[in-house]
DNA sequence: AATGCTACTGCCAGAAACTGTCAGTAGGCT
DNA sequence: AGCCTACTGACAGTTTCTGGCAGTAGCATT
């Protein structure tokens, strides 16, 4: 297998684990030497892989992906930037801020002359200053993917407060606000939250029984509201 | 030099020149032989880059961009799925379509589990179906990207039909309409455009006399609009 | 039609890089 | 103290890469 295979195996191989893992199973799973297999971190790491090693532990590779080379079309390049420049002006703060760094992350590679037309690019978005959220949706965020259960309190369009168990499954980016879709226990339905209106909310460590994907699909037939 | 290094600068090397280089050249400025610089190139190819050659010619790269391999966290990734998603959305036809080729090719890389997970995402985009424009609009961008002058029929708030040369150097997005921002040489003053008040507009040869860049500090400073 | 320039491929020997083995240092855990 | 682990250096064998050579074929100009 050739060499920059074999690294890309090698990066498959250490997402699968997510405890540590010794560099020898390592070596045995992509049928290289031990030796060779610190050399192909090293290698790993110095292309900008977070791979973290530790003395009596093993490897762990940070939650993240690393993409291969690959090529964009100028239009596909100019979406790209469109794009993070909106999340970064439209969403939470810490959506906002990764938009932003993955901006200068690809700006950073890109030749000097089109590095300039990104920094005052072509494009320009333009889109009210969103109202701000007491609640931290990036906690939101990971409750969604994690598909955990949060406990949410909660002030309706009257004013009345209220505390339920919800199923939160898709977080939405709206003109002006941001909504929290989920099933809600108490009503047993789906039901949707806008983030201004979260007095408080804890994620719970239990995880919901059902699938994610599936209670978005299942809202999506339901609502037929395009989500594409 | 090590060879994806020295891929790298080839890469760069074709960028610098706009029309064919032979072989010979290309081997010469990248320190190797022709023999060599041949393998390079099918390599590059190989690997996704934009690169054609023509016997009796040369090579020459088509326009875009070819990203090294690089690392992104969890969020930036959500940040670049959740953007090209709004540009699919709220952008013109083509950009919108470039948006959605970027997205289908970070997926194709990404592992199943997380492919999956942007198909149906966590975040979603939630914004007005834009009004449709008659002016195509990567036209437009074309326009402002080589800096060239355009021959404009527009209608105003009154109805009332104009002709008149622009110079525009900016393309903006807004919630529900787009604007193209522009020296207008009728009024010798800064003006907006709105894209579906355009009645019909040409991209002239003669390239305007100044710097794209230089205009949008200028109409930034008078403005005073942040768009970033 | 002829000539010159070019892309592109196969072959092979020398050069360079990679790989595995061995030895040794150092940090964390029980 | 003992075990597991990451990490580094040295060196020989192996593999890959590279350059030169020869040959085929497409494009443009004369």
């Amino acid at each position: 297998m050739a060499r920059s295979e074999r690294l890309l195996t090698l990066l498959q191989t250490l997402r699968r684990y997510r405890r540590p893992v010794s560099g020898a199973v390592l070596a045995e799973e992509t049928g290289v030497s031990l030796r060779t297999l610190y050399r192909d971190i090293a290698s790993l790491q110095s292309q900008g892989a977070m791979i973290e090693g530790e003395p009596g532990i093993g490897y762990i590779l940070k939650p993240g992906f690393m993409l291969p080379p690959m090529m964009f079309s100028q239009d596909e390049i100019e979406a790209l930037v469109l794009g993070s420049r909106w999340v970064a002006r439209a969403t939470d703060a810490r959506l906002a801020a990764a938009g932003t760094d993955a901006l200068a992350k690809i700006a950073a590679v890109l030749p000097a002359e089109m590095r300039e037309a990104i920094d005052q690019a072509a494009v320009v978005v333009g889109t009210r200053r969103i109202t701000e959220d007491k609640a931290d949706l990036s906690l939101m965020r990971k409750a969604i993917r994690t598909e955990r259960m949060v406990q949410l309190t909660y002030g309706d369009v009257n004013g009345a407060i209220s505390t339920r168990r919800i199923w939160p499954f898709a977080l939405g980016y709206f003109d002006n606000s941001r909504i929290i879709m989920a099933w809600c226990e108490l009503r047993q339905d789906f039901r949707h939250f806008r983030a201004d209106r979260i007095v408080d909310f804890a994620v719970l460590e239990a995880r919901y029984p059902r699938r994610r994907v599936a209670l978005a699909r299942e809202w999506q037939a339901k609502e037929g509201i395009a989500h594409t």
